[in-house]
This record gives structure tokens, C-alpha cells and sequence, in this order.
DNA sequence: GCTC
DNA sequence: TATCACG
DNA sequence: GAGCCGCTGATA
């Protein structure tokens, strides 16, 4: 597989500043456009492997970043209060008891929030449609009168009646399903907000029903559509990637798939778009919850619609496997299982259901009871954790996101059917009044400041969540959290407004020590100590004003200052996620991939991209290799442009990767933070079951204060603990 | 900073 | 080995 | 008054 790097560690020899490196220190030829800002660095791609070091291979990195350091740097300090803002999300916490089956079929498709078969009264809009829930201003009621036909003044005849509906019918016969999805509000928007909301069981999703070819009268078409309207869901009429969340097709309208969604090829689809066949709404609305039945899985499915499509198909068989032999046979295999094997069939054969299940927790544990009644126990004992919290500010949702949003609430009552806690939280101006403070107090240096973050994370986050307006200290108290200190500054926000102390806690020195640990692998200390070092802007460290001199990844991090900082809209999160995951399959097709952090949560914008990788051990075989030629062959294609952390042992089942990546290689491409991280399979179970809807799970799986979305190295920890407590 |  | 930063 | 992340992972 790699070329060995051997004589890396020549670039010890060299001033890393200045050196420019036209070559990979393989010797084979490395691309590295210097000018372009966001130049692609691949030197990693051949140092993937055990046999270097890390160090090494940032060395090298660097040496190029070095010479390509123009940071475009608007010196706006504005950013930097930063990503550590920790918020709540608004979903509510639902009290379910019941474990979502796992629904991947093919155990290559993620598992959403937003997709949970959960009984629709288990569910919420928060967790159904977040683009949405974050956009959309939610017109709640008046979605409902929309709907409403409206009504004769005189009650027809009998016989008018019929001549109207025959008129009707007639006239819908010659609609396209397009112009008829148009009148389902009319025709049954009545009907449904009278529905209890336990009967909406598409309540949230927004469908693209994919129909046929209009071979016939459509009446199918028509009735299907009637169906998913009248299960509460959203039908959209045309694709818009950012609103769809399931797609419904079956294996006849491949063809319209594509077309209708302008793409040219299933696997192009953004990860977070379910495509599911006719049966699955047939099971969502039966209540059968255990299955999800895939139409097209992305993946599987992309050979035989290439084939289909040939051209496309051959192109990028070759670009994307050109190298070792057995990517084809994997490939090939892939194939065969899937032609032998319908969506549905495999649905039922559950071969696909595999990789979903928690195979470890039974395994590990001695007891034979059921397996997660150890993590409700759990769960239990670490219920101190009330509150999730989550990384996304709520006010982040720009005008354009928000007005495009609601400018597309064509549908109209989507939120009709889960009135959920609507977003704004009352006692918002006090959260966000502390947390300027944790950020301030996160800023600095001192240990207690460390406490006092911690402890302003949790008591904000529980403040978040709580429901009404707090109005007195006593109230305040009530809190979990919220001690006695904390109490007297709400009190303070309420009654003035202001919290006197930010005034005067935003001294220079915090502000310039923000806009240091802005770059990635500053944190206070080194922070403060360029600023009393006299360093005030990027601009000084960037000249290393002074004498500084910055790490490896401090330079990468000094020069995407900006990349890295910003949010990256989903779809690009999804598609990065797409195009990782048809290279890893092409590596291994039996591996399991997840797209996890907030991106999972169903966020409009991701900070990173955090994905999850692990394989099913049943044939013997582990994803022990994957790592390394993954990493390479990420580098090979340009998607990986920069190394912050490589696995110290890119062999072991447990690994963590960060770095950079890119989406294409367009010039002026943001580069964005991607962690790729690798568990043993017997830790998917923890994985998923972290992330699966239990927010009793969710709360205490989300242990102490963690931000990180490392899950299976928690339930690792779990699982030693219950090992160890006999439980 | 809060909690035990 | 200790410190630092990260998620 | 003590504890409050880390069988962390990287760097110097």
C-alpha cells in the first residue's frame, strides 16, 4: 500500500519557516499550489502510516503552510466569541423509555435525530425538521386556517354535491402531481388539523414522493400523496435538499429520482435525506417502527444506477479505484449483494441491521439480563446531568437563513403537529449575559477560571432549558446549577438588564486573548503569554512579533483563522460526509460510517465534521487498516488538505484523525475542520445508542460536561464501570 | 463557579 | 515528563 | 475544603 516516508525527519534540518517544499518528502511529486491560499497539502497522504510520527509529518506540513502565510485577516476580533459558546438546543426532552430499533438496513447510511421512527408522539418538530425549527418562524395557527376550504354559504344539494366531486375528480385526473400536491391543503387540510397528534405520523417530515412515469391515470400517484399528506407530512413538490428529509421512491422511478432532484447520480444526495420506499410510510403509519426500508441506499445502490447511467459510472470507477486490485472486488461485491438482495429483502433478512446492533453490550456485560437495563441504571445514577448542551447559538440563524426559511414554508402547518418548545428560551438575555461571562472566564488562564467555566456551562445550560422566565432569586436557586453567586447576577440581568461586571471583565487583555485562542492549539496559556509578550493581532503573531514562534498546527491554525472559525452550512457538511464515505466503502464496503456532532443533532451549520467509523467484526475482519489507507486515499483525492492530529497508531481499532478538509479544490475553498474517528465495533452499540432518541441515555451519556461527541469512548468507560460495579 |  | 489544548 | 474530564494526544 504506502510508499514509506522515510526521510522526513530532514526537515528537522531546516529552518521550518522558510523552506519551500516542491517535493514530497517521498519523493513523489506533491501538488502544492502555494498561491492559493487554501492550497491542498497531501504530503500526509504517504506519511499515513505507522511508521511515522506525527510530528514529522505536520513538519513538513507546515513547511509549506509557512511559505503561504498570508492570512487574510480582517483583524475583526468580533469573531472570537467563539465556538465555545455552548448553548442548549431546543429540543425538548422526550421521556420515552422505548430504544428506536436501528434503522440503517445497510448499515452504511446514518442514522438521524430527525429521521427516529419514534412513535410520532415520542417525537418532536425540533427533532424532525431542524433546518426549519432554526429558520422558520413557525407560524403555528396559521397554518391550520390556510388550510381551511372555504365554505359555501349554502349547503349544496345532494346532487350538487356529486356533480362538484365528479367535476373534482375529473379535474384532478388531468393535474399533474405536481399541480395536485398543491391541493391537498385544501382538500384535506381540514381533515388533518382536526387529526389527533398521535395519528400524524409523518408529522414533520418533509417528502419528495418520487411518482412514475405517467404511464397511466396517476390515481396511484394521487392516492399516495393523499396518504402522506393525510399522515401530517410535508409534500414537497420539488427537491430542495435543504428542506427534504426523505425521499420515497421505489425501484421504477430511479430514473425520476435523479431527475427530479437535478442530480446524476443517488449517491449525490445529501446524507441527511432518507430515501425509503412506499412500504416505509406504509410502516410509519402502521406504527411499525423497527423497520426503515431503504429505496436506494447511497451507496450500495451507486453501482447499478451507473451502470445504468455507464458513462459517469466508468469515469469514476476509475479515478476513485484505479489503485489496488481489491477495491474492485470489494466493489464488485458490493454489487452482488445488492442485486441479490432487494432493500426490502435485506430489511427482513436484517443482514443489514447488523452493524446496529450493540453486539458488545451483551458480550461484555456478565449478567444476561437485558443489556440496556445496565445503561438505564446508569443513566440513572448520572442523572445529575439535566441538560444537554449543545454548541450552536440559537441567534446564529442569519436574515437569509431565516427568511429563506420561512419563504419556504410552502406547506404551511408543519408545526402544527409538534408544538414544541419554539426556540426562544425566556430567559435568553440572561444566558447570554453569563455566557459572555464563561467566555470571558474561559479566556483566562487561571485554574479557577477553569472551574468557574465548567461550572457556568452546566448552570447555563440548565437555564436554558428552564421553562418560564425566572423572576426571583429564589427561582433563580431552584435551578440546577445556579448557586448563590450566579442567582445574585440573574437577579442583577432582570432587574437592571446589565450585568455590571462584564463591563469591566472585558478588559484588553481578555479581548486579545480570545482573539488568539481563536487559533487552533492556542489555548490561555499560550494566549496570555504572547499578549504579555506585547503581541496585540493576528497581525504580530503572524510576524512572530517579538520572537514568538507558533507550533506546526498553531501556524495551520493562524492561517485558516477564518476556515476554521466559521460554520459551515450543512449541505456542505453532507456532502464532505458523502464523498468520504463512497471512498471508505470503496476501501471496505462493510464498513460502518456515521456522521455525528452537530450535524447529527440537526444543526443549519456545522462547526466541524465529526464521523464515525467502525466495521462489523462477524466475518472475522476488523477496520484495522482502514484508517491509514483511508487517510491516504482522502489525501490522494484532495478532500484532506491539512493534518492537525494523526492517529499515534493508525493500526489501532480506536483512532482519532483531525484535520482539515476541503469539499472540492476550487480556488478560495473554505477549509473546514474535519475529526475522523474510529471505534472498535463493540463500541458502535454505545455509539448509536448515545445518539439514539432516549434522552434519558442522551442526558447521562453526555457525561460530564463533555463537549465532544466521542460516544463509544464513553460507553467504553461505561461498560468498565458496569463491569466493574457487577451490574 | 457549584455541590457534597 | 509536564504542560497545553481539545472536543 | 475538596473535587469537579481524559487507560486524552501532541508538543516542547
Amino acid at each position: 500500500m504506502s510508499s514509506q516516508v522515510d526521510e522526513i525527519g530532514r526537515t528537522d534540518a531546516e529552518p521550518p519557516r522558510k523552506k519551500r517544499v516542491s517535493e514530497s518528502p517521498t519523493g513523489s511529486p506533491v501538488a502544492v499550489p502555494i498561491d492559493e491560499g487554501r492550497a491542498s497539502l497531501q504530503a500526509s497522504s504517504s506519511g499515513i502510516n505507522g511508521v511515522n510520527s506525527p510530528k514529522t509529518l505536520n513538519k513538513e506540513a507546515t513547511v509549506i503552510v509557512n511559505d503561504t502565510l498570508h492570512v487574510s485577516r480582517e483583524a475583526s476580533v468580533t469573531v472570537i466569541t467563539n465556538e465555545r459558546a455552548t448553548f442548549r438546543s431546543p429540543r425538548p426532552i422526550t421521556m420515552s423509555k422505548s430504544l428506536p430499533e436501528p434503522r440503517d438496513v445497510f448499515g452504511t447510511a446514518p442514522l438521524y435525530l430527525e429521521d427516529s421512527s419514534l412513535p410520532p408522539t415520542l417525537t418532536t418538530a425540533a427533532s424532525t425538521s431542524c433546518i426549519d425549527e432554526l429558520t422558520s418562524p413557525l407560524p403555528k395557527a396559521k397554518g391550520k386556517g390556510k388550510a381551511k376550504p372555504p365554505k359555501p354559504p349554502k349547503p349544496p344539494t345532494q346532487k350538487e354535491i356529486k356533480a362538484a366531486k365528479a367535476a373534482k375528480l375529473a379535474a384532478e385526473k388531468k393535474m399533474s402531481p405536481v399541480q395536485y400536491a398543491a391541493t391537498l391543503p385544501d382538500k384535506w387540510g381540514e381533515h388533518v388539523s382536526k387529526l389527533p397528534r398521535n395519528k400524524l405520523y409523518l408529522s414533520g417530515k418533509c417528502i419528495l414522493y418520487v411518482w412514475n412515469e405517467p404511464s397511466g391515470s396517476m390515481q396511484g400517484t394521487r392516492n399516495k400523496m393523499d396518504i402522506l399528506y393525510k399522515a401530517g407530512a410535508t409534500l414537497m413538490t420539488e427537491y430542495d435538499p435543504e428542506r427534504v428529509t426523505h425521499i420515497v421512491a421505489s425501484l421504477d422511478t430511479q430514473k425520476n429520482v435523479l431527475q427530479m432532484c437535478g442530480i446524476r447520480k443517488v449517491t449525490e444526495l445529501p446524507v441527511h435525506i432518507k430515501t425509503v420506499t412506499w412500504e416505509w410510510i406504509v410502516h410509519q403509519i402502521q406504527g411499525i417502527n423497527h423497520t426503515e426500508i431503504y429505496y436506494e441506499p447511497f451507496i450500495s445502490r451507486m453501482k447499478q444506477v451507473s451502470q445504468a447511467a455507464k458513462g459517469e459510472a466508468a469515469k469514476d470507477d476509475a479515478s476513485s479505484s484505479a489503485k489496488p486490485s481489491y477495491l474492485e472486488t470489494s466493489a464488485r461485491k458490493r454489487e452482488e449483494t445488492d442485486d441479490e438482495g432487494s432493500p426490502k429483502k435485506k430489511a427482513k433478512h436484517g443482514s443489514g441491521f447488523q452493524p446496529l446492533q450493540p453486539p458488545s453490550l451483551d458480550a461484555s456485560s456478565s449478567s444476561n439480563l437485558d443489556p440496556l437495563a445496565e445503561f438505564y441504571e446508569q443513566a440513572k445514577l448520572m442523572d445529575e446531568f439535566e441538560v444537554e448542551e449543545d454548541e450552536e447559538k440559537p441567534q446564529a440563524v442569519t436574515p437569509s437563513e431565516a427568511s429563506e426559511g420561512s419563504k419556504t414554508v410552502s406547506g404551511r402547518w408543519q408545526c402544527d403537529g409538534a408544538p414544541v418548545s419554539s426556540g426562544v428560551c425566556p430567559n435568553q438575555d440572561i444566558v447570554d449575559k453569563l455566557l459572555e461571562l464563561r467566555e470571558i472566564h474561559s479566556a483566562r488562564q487561571g485554574s479557577d477560571d477553569l472551574w468557574r467555566t465548567f461550572s457556568y456551562r452546566k448552570s447555563i445550560a440548565n437555564i436554558k432549558a428552564f421553562p418560564k422566565r425566572i423572576e426571583s432569586y429564589s427561582g433563580a436557586r431552584s435551578i440546577k446549577g445556579v448557586g448563590d453567586k450566579t442567582a445574585l447576577k440573574i437577579m442583577e440581568i432582570v432587574q437592571t438588564g446589565e450585568l455590571e461586571r462584564l463591563k469591566h471583565a472585558r478588559t484588553d487583555d481578555i479581548v486579545v486573548a480570545q482573539l488568539f485562542q481563536g487559533i487552533y492549539g492556542v489555548g490561555p496559556a499560550t494566549a496570555f503569554s504572547w499578549y504579555s509578550q506585547g503581541l496585540r493581532t493576528l497581525e504580530d503573531v503572524k510576524n512572530g512579533k517579538n520572537g514568538v514562534s507558533l507550533s506546526l498546527v498553531q501556524e495551520i491554525g493562524l492561517k485558516f483563522y477564518d476556515d476554521i472559525n466559521d460554520r459551515m452550512p450543512r449541505s456542505e457538511a453532507a456532502e464532505i460526509f458523502c464523498k468520504i464515505r463512497q471512498i471508505a466503502l470503496t476501501i471496505d464496503a462493510k464498513l460502518y460510517m456515521e456522521i455525528m456532532g452537530s450535524f447529527r443533532r440537526g444543526k443549519a451549520t456545522c462547526g466541524d465534521i465529526d464521523i464515525l467509523l467502525t466495521r462489523p467484526t462477524d466475518d472475522g475482519k476488523t477496520h484495522h487498516d482502514v484508517m491509514r489507507v483511508l487517510l491516504r486515499r482522502l489525501h490522494e483525492e484532495k478532500i484532506l488538505t491539512y493534518d492537525l492530529a494523526t492517529p499515534d497508531d493508525l493500526d489501532d481499532l480506536e483512532a482519532t484523525y483531525r484535520g482539515l478538509c476541503q469539499v472540492d479544490t476550487a480556488p478560495g475553498r473554505r477549509q473546514r475542520r474535519i475529526d475522523i474517528l474510529s471505534v472498535p465495533y463493540g463500541s458502535l452499540g454505545g455509539a448509536l445508542l448515545y445518539y439514539t432518541g432516549d434522552d434519558i441515555f442522551n442526558r447521562s451519556m453526555r457525561l460530564k460536561a463533555s463537549l465532544v461527541p466521542r460516544p463509544y469512548i464513553r460507553c467504553l468507560r461505561l461498560l468498565t464501570f458496569c463491569r466493574r460495579a457487577r451490574l
